[in-house]
DNA sequence: TAATTTAATGTTATCGATAACATTATTATA
DNA sequence: TATAATAATGTTATCGATAACATTAAATTA
């Protein structure tokens, strides 16, 4: 391998002077930054990041954690991280969690030995505490994606879930629907709290009533067991004329579970959800979604973090930013109002 | 931050013993052992990777670079490598080039500065030649995904483009179509050149002849400019029964434009396409795919790209490893024939 | 021209770990 | 008990870069 000192000999010069060429620093001749210049392009010399992390005490590296790399959320939520991080001259590492926090546990091993100078995380859940403890413990700045978790003071980029619900509940009453299920992720989620939130508030708001055989808790993730979300679907007696999923994924899998039984959308049951399905929202049956922006999720979560690791004070409170839902009125909601 | 001689103070022992016991190498006492744990557990220790990889010489990073993170595809790809990763030991940093060769090239320097110990790539295209010459200069062991590059030797899981391209005229044909378009990637790109003379070959085993005006080249990424394939979709005259997408990106995109025309799938137009749709092939029209076994790219690329590095022998000679595609019978192909 | 800046380059120590060799402690054998 | 063998631990050099300080060369001023 080609190091510094290869370059400083070929050039008759020292290593310390090839390295204020390579960063621009010091000062140098003309004459010898030209020669050492021919002399790295000659030998193809790259410098070793590693050797140079060692040194200065910073990778230059970031890491994105997110839960479920198939869901186009987060995809599209990395692609804003990746953009952010790119601008201002960070790598970013890249992890994916699939809900578990046993796998996050992992990741976050990962992150401590690798050094990276900031993560943006997305948690698994409340159970996440003692892993971002551990973070916070060896001072690895973090900033928290989309989901809160009791315990611990942050930055945080969030979405408005509750709202964004009541705004589901409210279009869904809109269109004559009464009776309205829920299927939510897990209870250990911020998010899916508050939307459970959102939810029975805007019932009650409605003079409606929330049935629990009407709610049902499950995962967020992708390639989940279906069995007993199956036997909820299947057992709502009297079926609800229209359902909240809480989120794109769960959505898409209560959509086929309804087609496997032969109830169509949206004429025998509407369906809502939160988060926009990226590329796929195009494919029928064109779902009504609060749609939260994703991409603005993961550019503000990285500048907020990289604003936090250049920050030389440590007494800058933590930032809050909450990002509204957007109603995308497509086709999964049956209008089933009498009409005058 | 605390490091190893830390630990080795506070313990009483040398900094090697303590390396010893972290590694399991070499004699250390039960006493001493337990003590140096002890030790490290009190005091939070974490090995800096940074340190081990500058003396090692291997920093346990393999890089994934694909071109689209929004495509279900490379999702599902990037499932398969981070498992097969994750099984060997070796952690994995990750890039989107975007289907941009100037991307592309960014994450080429990343990788060499960055000392990864391995490249899984997608590559951008037929110019993606000089970063992979640049890669094999660096002795930087690399496995290609999905794409050949002509001029260059290497290892590479690819999926069998002609065949399956084949295969999708041959299921149009029997379902009554004879005007049959195809909307591909770029030219530059390997498996678009193939799947393109998979069709013409198709067309031709089936008497049927290829007009160029029923053929139009795009790219292949999520995010790109659609109105000259809006232009394109509007001018053929006649218009064709059916056509043949060479990704799902494409596909899905198409269907949108036909849609914006009134033109409906599969009632006015046929569509099938390569690669599935991941989590969305259960949306409406249930597109009728030549699906490619995604996470095996992944998998199988990984593992191949590990043995590669972990090979002490550099006489082996380059695998070359061809997966089928699965033709996915579903709902956007319209029978037209006329029945007997 | 000598003295003083300032520009240009070089030397040494360091980051945190481990390899290779060195030493000391312990146990086994003669 | 003396000696060899082995177990346990320690010391020093090294990976490739850069910071901090040191030195030399060139330019400026008195």
């Amino acid at each position: 391998m080609i190091t510094i000192y290869d370059v400083a000999a070929k050039a008759s010069v020292s290593a310390m002077t090839v390295s204020r060429v390579i960063n621009n620093t010091g000062k140098i001749s003309e004459k010898t930054k030209t020669k050492v210049m021919r002399v790295m392009e000659e030998l193809g010399y790259v410098p070793n990041q590693t050797a140079r992390s060692l040194v200065l005490q910073q990778t230059k590296l970031l890491f994105l954690l997110i839960t479920d790399i198939m869901n186009p959320f987060y995809t599209t939520l990395a692609r804003g991280a990746e953009d952010a991080a790119k601008r201002s001259g960070y790598r970013l590492l890249f992890g994916n969690s699939d809900e578990s926090i046993e796998k996050e546990a992992d990741y976050i091993t990962t992150i401590l030995t690798t050094r990276v100078d900031g993560v943006l995380v997305a948690p698994a859940g409340d159970p996440s505490l003692p892993h971002l403890e551990s973070l916070r413990k060896h001072k690895v700045p973090f900033v928290l994606l989309d989901r809160e978790v009791p315990g611990i003071e942050c930055d945080i980029v969030l979405g408005d879930s509750k709202e964004g619900a009541r705004m589901l509940v409210e279009h869904l009453v809109a269109h004559g629907h009464r009776s309205i299920a829920m299927v939510n992720g897990s209870s250990s989620i911020s998010s899916a709290r508050l939307r459970m939130q959102g939810y029975q508030e805007g019932m009650k708001l409605n003079d409606l009533n929330v049935d629990n055989r009407y709610v049902f808790e499950t995962s967020f993730g992708t390639m989940t067991d279906l069995s007993e979300m199956e036997q909820w679907i299947g057992h709502m007696d009297p079926p609800p004329t229209a359902m909240i999923a809480g989120n794109n994924v769960l959505a898409v899998e209560a959509m086929k579970l309804l087609r496997d039984r032969g109830i169509r959308v949206p004429e025998d049951m509407s369906i809502v959800c939160f988060d926009d399905l990226g590329p796929y929202s195009e494919l029928d049956p064109f779902l009504t979604v609060a749609a939260q922006q994703a991409y603005q999720f993961g550019y503000m979560g990285m500048q907020m973090l990289i604003e936090r690791i250049q920050e030389r004070e440590t007494t800058v409170p933590w930032k809050k930013i909450v990002l509204p839902a957007d109603l995308m009125i497509r086709r999964s909601v049956k209008d089933i109002r009498k009409h005058s």
